[in-house]
DNA sequence: CTGAAAGCGCTTACAG
DNA sequence: CTGAAAGCGCTTACAG
């Protein structure tokens, strides 16, 4: 079955493709096109199940109404429900959304820039890996619209929407300083993304500010690579002897979940023997006999606001030079495992 | 910065926009195009970076080398996944996929296939919802590639990668009766979806085969709307008197969450109290303290199964009648919950 | 009030 | 060996 085209519609009617055109994009009444006739139009289209050619319309146009998502792995499950509600607030404005991952890759970054701008993509949301930097400044230079999300790169002036991580650090850590654990470790990744060094100064400056000493060896900072081996011997060295720690606070939700399996392995229970609190929530978290303590992060709103931004910035042609900075708090649930 | 295009170059180097096409699509030798003048193109293509516009480039092949993936919800970890996946083996034949989620209704189903369709996206992957039967035979009439992931619609001949809920369900239940879990109550969602319903045969065989009795007590359907409620309503029916059941088997990975936490909350422990089994595996499954016996479908598998048998009919043009149908063995990981 | 024409950027069958 | 032309399906400025 062969679509049926403008010009299906035009001649059947005997009249030009313009006219239908105009008709059927609501431009009659400024065109002072007949009545009559636009209704003709507007009931062959439908009878027809006249559907316009997107990709004609784009090229002609010069946009695709096609946004991309480029986060670090769309099957975690931080990104995913980023990707859901992305989906969402893109659909109301009529927009569709290409997914990709990076894989916190910054050459696999710029590869996916390149094709992606080359299908004609009106935009991009983006959480840039490390070293990204020039990609995102060519995007600048070349006037592409884009929004930051969850991570920015702060000598360079952009959009970007992110909680606000180092408040939210800080005030678990006092919370857990407050609850009597004086100290606690952190385990973070190594990596000088702007939310983990957020979260690391949120640490440190709780536990200066409460005047605990040393706290400079309660830090491990994970290795990306060999990542699970890398957290079960962080867990232990901060758990065990010399270090006997009462209480650990994981920078993000996979090492929380690397961690807790090493924690159950060492037959430790929280929060009894350690308390536990995590940056980022998961429905895993709710299921554990002492439910995690966790920083939720606001997920909806955050990608709401991207799209808002993005579509907006889209859609005025005149680049304008201001750019939208957003920090959005986060909720502190407080369940068993730290009380 | 306005892009560079075919006549850019092709004007710089006072040739035919169709000479460079030629060469840049590697066709300069069959067209017996001169090698001097051939470098040249290549050369000039690089240094202004050109890229073609794929937009053009779709219309006039008809073709975009987007694939969409619809499931009922790209937020769950499940679909998230195979989300993923998909994305990573149809980049490896140069296509880019758009994800869309469908949340179970038909409707919606529907309507993302026309935006879609009009989007030119070039087949779909499609976890199909209930009484989604006309949408699905739309496509197949109009000779528009797709393959079903995760559920078929048996009675109509299509392209499907799915697991083997049946044999993987019968399997689990027989390993609880085995180790002496002889009433095992089973909680399911109320829905005709294929993998439900075989998931469901599956408990009921293995039951009969076992010469349990009774065992239509034993099952709960509950419903998606209000459906945290009904979970934990079914949960208490079947512990708590005059049920007493000392063994559950979930259906899906959200039911076996929801249960979970009812379960933490009536007390209860796993497996001393009561022994569990759930379809679908989880992260959050295995940080519980009793981590969670489950049967892990092959993601991965199916997902680069389904976008290789797309891309394969959309290449060969002929619409060939053959359909795939493709059953797909599960992993089923024994943990602490059921010993 | 309506139509003919140009053009978005590409590919390909046809000439020569 | 290379170029001119048509056409994918649309939108819009220009005529009349």
């Amino acid at each position: 079955m062969k679509k049926t085209s403008l010009s299906d519609i035009a001649n059947k009617l005997g009249v030009s493709k313009s006219l239908v055109s105009l008709v059927l994009n609501g431009k009659a009444k400024q065109n002072r096109i007949g009545d009559e006739i636009s209704k003709k139009v507007v009931k062959l289209a439908q009878q027809l199940n006249y559907q316009p050619n997107q990709m004609a319309r784009s090229l002609r146009l010069g946009r695709s109404e096609t946004i991309a998502l480029i986060v670090a792995d769309i099957s975690n499950q931080f990104f995913a429900r980023m990707g859901r509600a992305v989906e969402d607030e893109a659909d109301k404005h009529g927009y569709k959304v290409i997914f990709s991952s990076s894989d916190e890759n910054p050459d696999k970054l710029g590869e996916l820039l390149n094709v992606l701008i080359d299908r004609q993509v009106d935009g991009f949301i983006i959480s840039p890996t490390l070293k990204s930097k020039e990609h995102i400044l060519r995007l600048k230079k070349n006037n592409i619209p884009f929004v930051l999300i969850d991570r920015c790169l702060p000598p360079i002036k952009t959009n970007y929407v992110v909680a606000d991580n180092y408040n939210s650090t800080y005030n678990a850590v006092k919370f857990m300083l407050e609850k009597g654990y004086k100290k606690t470790g952190f385990i973070t990744v190594s990596s000088g993304l702007s939310n983990m060094k957020k979260r690391l100064q949120g640490y440190k400056d709780a536990m200066k500010n409460f005047g605990v000493r040393g706290y400079g060896n309660l830090i491990r900072e994970v290795d990306y690579n060999n990542f699970d081996e890398s957290v079960r011997e962080a867990v232990k060295e901060l758990l065990l002897p010399p270090n006997n720690l009462r209480s650990l606070f994981f920078a993000t939700i996979i090492i929380g979940m690397v961690a807790i399996k090493c924690i159950n392995d060492m037959n430790l229970r929280v929060p009894q023997d350690v308390a536990l609190v995590s940056f980022d929530d998961s429905e895993g978290y709710q299921i554990c006999y002492s439910p995690i303590t966790a920083i939720a992060q606001p997920i909806d709103l955050m990608s709401g606001e991207a799209v808002r931004i993005l579509i907006n910035e889209i859609k005025q042609k005149n680049v304008k030079s201001e750019k939208t900075q957003i920090v959005l708090p986060t909720e502190f649930i407080i369940r068993d495992s730290c009380c």
